[in-house]
RNA sequence: GCCGAGGUCGCAUAGCCCGGUAUUGCGCGGGCCUGGAAAGCCCGUGGGAUCUUUCCCUCGCGAGUUCAAAUCUCGCCCUCGGCGCCA
């Protein structure tokens, strides 16, 4: 969500952003208007709770001193501007709630360097890492080869849970393993404290970390309690500080969360994505800081410096994209992304998202941290470090062998014991 | 799940019984003092609006009673302790 004062004082550059995004300037105009009339409305009835406040004075005052005609002379006066202070009020609640849910539906500002295009066809190519690997055969795509190793049974865990569910066995459900050990040692190392975290959160605090239409789309709601399940451990590890107040001393606060990730891919078809591409359920290592704004843009190269030497660790080939604008979403000011090269698949895919949210997050969470000249809200980012179930696509499809086995890549043999992954 | 005690500004704490301007300490920021510092002293330190001077809101959340609610009433949430259940 966008601070106040940048509809009050620069609503040009958010006019501009949108420009940039192809939106109109309809709901901005519209926030402008219900502030103006919130503040005006809010005005009035303070000048009215101040008349109330005197006059709660004055009665006070007469009755200390035991004149209670004069207090009752008082009493009379403002009988009715309890009502007139209820009407008021209940007019500038309703502005001041309309204009922040619209707020809400507001995306950040994008950074200069966001590319402009359409969809993800205009996202431009960063760099290139690793090598196409040499295949003498025709390689088989992932879904090919959990199949013929029996590693996942997707038949079954449609009939216990449904479409996109899984059972993972054997093997690649230990290579599943190593990659999330793997994955969070990796950052430890680099000064990441490990989290565990919810996998479940309430309204409120996931209002706070994501686009709204995430509610319908993405997320699974608990009933009857109001909570959901998390699609990502970014927002809960986002949300930890929620409402806090940091000191200056404890940031950069870096995290390293490994969960499950839960999300109901509404309106996912097709066949490229079969398998366990695009599932309800994988696991994912994540990294997360929160700092000072001042510091941002160097903690997501860092992030995404992290991310490259750990896939590079891995030995795997792939790219890395910058995310332009109709790609963008709501949340993130910047995006990279790293897309894996999958032989089986012939294409570049989606594996680690690396944003700097700015302070979009944060205005939403109300937190902020201390500075000499008051409390201003944080910059938070995230990227991913490794999602599980791709990067065992990933793996499988790049390390696979003619007849149809699959190499466990050097770093990971340690957590695994062999080198070869074995069939069920 | 049951019983009991609690939730007040960054942290800690007073006020609640008996309704009438949110107390004090620590931490933090600024100033005075100093050759420099410590100590000491002074000011500031939740959010918002504003005619720049003042005002309004804020005591876990919500509703009610009242001219007036941190304070009284009701509902809910959370924390701690005890009991029960339990990997």
């Amino acid at each position: 969500m966008l601070d106040m004062s940048m509809f009050r004082d620069h609503a040009d550059v958010i006019r501009a952003d949108h420009d940039r995004r192809g939106l109109s300037h309809d709901s901005i105009d519209e926030v402008i208007r219900l502030d103006d009339e919130w503040r005006r409305s809010r005005y009035d009835a303070d000048q009215l709770r101040k008349q109330r406040n005197e006059a709660a004075r004055g009665i006070a005052e007469a009755k200390k001193s035991g004149d209670e005609s004069a207090a009752n002379e008082i009493l009379e006066r403002v009988t009715d501007i309890g009502a007139k202070i209820d009407e008021l009020s209940l007019y500038s609640d309703e502005c001041l709630s309309k204009r922040d849910s619209l707020r809400m539906g507001i995306p950040n500002i994008l950074h200069d360097d966001v590319p402009v295009g359409e969809d993800d066809q205009k996202n431009t190519l960063l760099s290139l890492h690793g090598e196409k690997s040499e295949m003498k055969f025709e390689p088989r795509n992932h879904n090919d080869l959990i199949e013929l190793n029996g590693w996942v049974d997707l038949s079954r865990g449609a009939k216990v849970a449904g479409s996109r569910f899984y059972f993972m066995q054997g093997d690649l459900a230990r290579l599943d393993m190593a990659l999330q050990q793997y994955g969070s040692d990796f950052l430890i190392e680099r000064g990441y404290t490990l989290v565990q975290p919810p996998l479940m959160m309430n309204r409120e605090a996931y209002e706070g970390v994501t686009d709204l239409s995430d509610f319908e789309t993405v997320m699974y709601g608990i009933k009857p309690d109001e909570y959901y399940l998390i699609a990502t451990s970014e927002h809960p590890l986002t949300a930890m500080r929620m409402d806090e107040i940091i000191e200056p001393s404890e940031l950069p606060i870096k995290l390293v969360g490994v969960s499950p990730c839960f999300r109901r891919e509404v309106g996912a078809h097709g066949l490229s994505d079969r398998g366990i591409w695009r599932v309800h359920q994988f696991t994912k290592v994540e990294q997360i800081v929160i700092c000072n704004p001042d510091e941002s843009w160097d903690h997501h190269e860092d992030l995404l410096t992290n991310a490259i030497d750990l896939w590079d660790s891995l030995g795997l080939h792939y790219r890395v994209v910058n995310i332009c604008t109709g790609d963008m979403g709501t949340v993130a000011s910047r995006k990279y992304d790293l897309e894996a090269w999958l032989p089986g698949a012939g294409s570049y895919k989606e594996v680690v998202s690396c944003s700097n949210c700015t302070d979009y997050q944060a205005n939403r969470l109300r937190m902020r941290y201390r500075t000499s000249e008051g409390n201003s809200a944080v910059h938070t980012l995230n990227s991913t470090a490794i999602a599980t179930s791709r990067a065992l696509v990933a793996i499988m499809e790049q390390y696979q062998n003619e007849d149809g086995t699959v190499a466990v890549p050097e770093v990971l043999r340690p957590y695994m014991g062999k080198e070869i992954l074995e069939s069920l």
